[in-house]
DNA sequence: TATGTTACAAAACATTTTGTTCTGTATCAT
DNA sequence: ATGATACAGAACAAAATGTTTTGTAACATA
């Protein structure tokens, strides 16, 4: 990509960001955003249609690539009764996100973060599908598939929402034991 | 109230409420709402602050209603193992969905199902509180109790959403299943 | 280094939206 | 019957939206 769309592009989801860290997504105006960004107002619309587009742009990009890394990840199914939670797909999420990669924490922690959590369950049941769904460990339960990986993934986001709400003071480890003690007994 | 004071209220929240039911609530401008209720400009505003108002007193009195009438119930707490799910909250909640009270279907299944997703989660926290927390049913776990709280709310408003996702094809009696099934065995 | 292409800035523009203010009228409760 | 209140309608300023045009700087490639 052009170097300088490159640059334009990561000048307007800064902005976009740390406006969102400070008021509501619907009393964020394209022209702030503009002026945040420093660019021409011909240049935002080149590159987003609306300032909807440029939410799902910027959620796409951010929750996918987290997803994205976790599923390329090794991974095994580590069952809660046998104690080890350290190679788990969600412990390292968890990581991931205490790494605040690209101001992620300030969308989760935001007034709307509703939003944003929306965005990350849906990239979150792709490799709920991965891990769960396509190796037929959600078959033995009388429950359907889809409605296991809805879920479950609605419940690890929900729990990554509380442990952000509580200013992350727990590890990720206690975390990831929330997690699986909610999941694991149901499986 | 004023009479005339109910009819406008109750004609723009029908009119929202329609409105929802075909674009994205960003999508909908104020004079929409207005042209949709036939009503003038300064009545509007002399009810409703910003459309953003709007949407929270909408959602606060269609969610607490429900919620409010579910907290009136003779409750008691029947556990999944027993088999009866006759006497659940949960399944009055359901029923009382079905009966689709002013509409709340349409909401629920528009493309912006989150927003209210959302309301009626937190309206449903209060009587999850009521039912469970309050009686101490929450105390024997080793997770902190608004950790459940939060779980199993946000469960049952899933729940919800994947049988409207689905076209309630299912009883609310298995839908109630579902959701028992998930939640009982790790209280 | 020269060249055609692409992204950008700036300004101007029409249109829509927002939120307020005013005046007169109909409806309300009593 | 009367005073209070909710409403309609119009007019208004301000802001936001989305597009068009023109000129310039950065780009990739030969």
């Amino acid at each position: 990509m052009d170097r300088r769309q490159k640059k334009t592009r990561e000048a307007i989801f800064q902005a976009f960001t740390s406006l969102l860290a400070k008021k509501n997504y619907n009393q964020i105006s394209v022209q702030e955003i503009i002026d945040a960004a420093d660019i021409g107002r011909t240049t935002f619309y080149a590159h987003f249609e609306t300032k909807d587009y440029l939410l799902k742009d910027l959620c796409e990009e951010l929750f996918g690539h987290i997803i994205d890394t976790a599923m390329g990840l090794p991974h095994g199914h580590y069952h809660y009764s046998c104690g080890s939670t350290t190679d788990s797909v969600f412990l390292h999420l968890l990581r991931h996100l205490q790494e605040n990669d690209r101001n992620i924490l300030e969308l989760l922690t935001s007034q709307n973060n509703e939003i944003f959590i929306q965005y990350f369950k849906n990239n979150l049941k792709k490799l709920i599908m991965t891990q769960y769904a396509d190796k037929g460990l959600l078959q033995n339960s009388k429950l359907p598939e889809d409605y296991l990986v809805n879920h479950i993934s609605s419940s690890f986001v929900e729990t990554v929402s509380f442990w952000l709400s509580q200013g992350m003071k727990e590890s990720p480890e206690e975390i990831t034991e929330y997690f699986l003690a909610v999941i694991e007994p149901i499986l």
